[in-house]
DNA sequence: CCTAAAAATTGATTGAAATCAAGAAATCAG
DNA sequence: CTGATTTCTTGATTTCAATCAATTTTTAGG
């Protein structure tokens, strides 16, 4: 089903952004830094200056915030999305964020300098950004209202209506920070949930 | 030392956005809806469509989300600031908040359609937009991880040195919601945090 | 200025999820 | 395949903020 990684992208950026096939593939031809992770392998660490957005063209990424106590999952990354430790690389920060493997992945990478030029160049890469950060944007607002009124079992019951596929992927103890609960929480709340009528 | 609501948006977009004289003259007019609002008025309620991007001339609003058992706050927007429904704006869809002034306020604004046309024509206005939606990123997850890796304690103490002047012009009990307890926790941990050694 | 309503404070009690503490189950590397 | 490590589950207890319940203080409108 997918192809090789640049195929993937050229893909992505056709069905997702309204350039022609030739400025498909030179934006595409921009995107040059590839990246093999393997299984707990980081594709941007805390501290470090992100420098790059990226595809994931395979595999899955989990982005989290740690803080003394513990790690706090903000989201997932997976095949066919875009990620970046967007502060940093918007602001040229070292990061407040982890992005980790979970599974062995592909991804493409494509500078800020690169990005920027390519937004200057082309107005359908600048309507793709700011798409991206739109589309970032309601996700994140959705969230903060989710998680703060809701409790814990309907953010569980949200969850895995929206993306079941992550309980099939995802430790349940990663789940579980990126509810905001414990994983004794996560746990209590899955078995008392099966049997509603 | 403001001026009239169009002086203070051509300021504005002068500081802000790397436009000429001419352009910001030009972009300015575009924001055609003069607004005024009393003490308790709405700029955007709950289930409507957003139109616009408001400018914010003077006054002072409260971004809110109501829920069935109460309204969540979060955000704010005063002299200055830019606000909007963003993801009903966007997305055409209902929006989910409410905008509510809580202070006599002067709003200049401009509607989807000559936004994205502005945004189509001027390239620094369309990087004004991306400058706004990163803004927006950036605060929406610091704010995130700020809410679930901190005490209440601490999260008041936070607001008070990043918006002391919040704590002048908005009752505790916006604010309280805003940080995500209750009233009458905040009215404690202001009792409490003011005796420190 | 005065009164009524709204907002803030203070105290007592409750409750939901966190924490603490073992075990059971699953997974991974050799 | 097998032992070791990690993850998950289950139970007992604690804790912090929410809730409930009055006052007191502040604000706004006539």
């Amino acid at each position: 089903m997918p192809a090789d990684p640049s195929e993937r992208l050229l893909d992505f950026l056709q069905k997702r952004a309204a350039l022609s096939r030739e400025e498909a593939v030179a934006f595409a031809a921009r995107w040059s830094v590839e990246r093999q992770l393997k299984r707990g392998d980081y594709l941007c660490s805390i501290g470090k200056m992100e420098q790059h957005v990226w595809f994931i063209a395979e595999g899955l990424l989990r982005i989290y915030y740690p803080t003394d106590a513990e790690e706090v999952c903000v989201g997932f990354s997976y095949e066919d999305t875009v990620v970046s430790s967007f502060p940093s690389f918007i602001r040229q920060q070292p990061s407040s964020f982890s992005i980790q493997a979970l599974e062995k992945c592909t991804a493409l990478g494509i500078t800020r300098t690169d990005l920027y030029a390519a937004i200057d160049t082309w107005p359908a890469v600048a309507k793709l950004w700011s798409g991206l950060l739109e589309q970032v944007v309601t996700g994140l607002i959705e969230r903060e209202i989710e998680i703060s009124t809701t409790t814990p079992e309907q953010r569980y019951r949200n969850l895995l209506r929206r993306a079941p596929y992550l309980f099939q992927r995802v430790p349940l103890k990663y789940i579980a920070t990126y509810l905001r609960i414990k994983p004794e929480t996560l746990s209590r709340v899955r078995r008392t949930g099966i049997s509603a009528p």
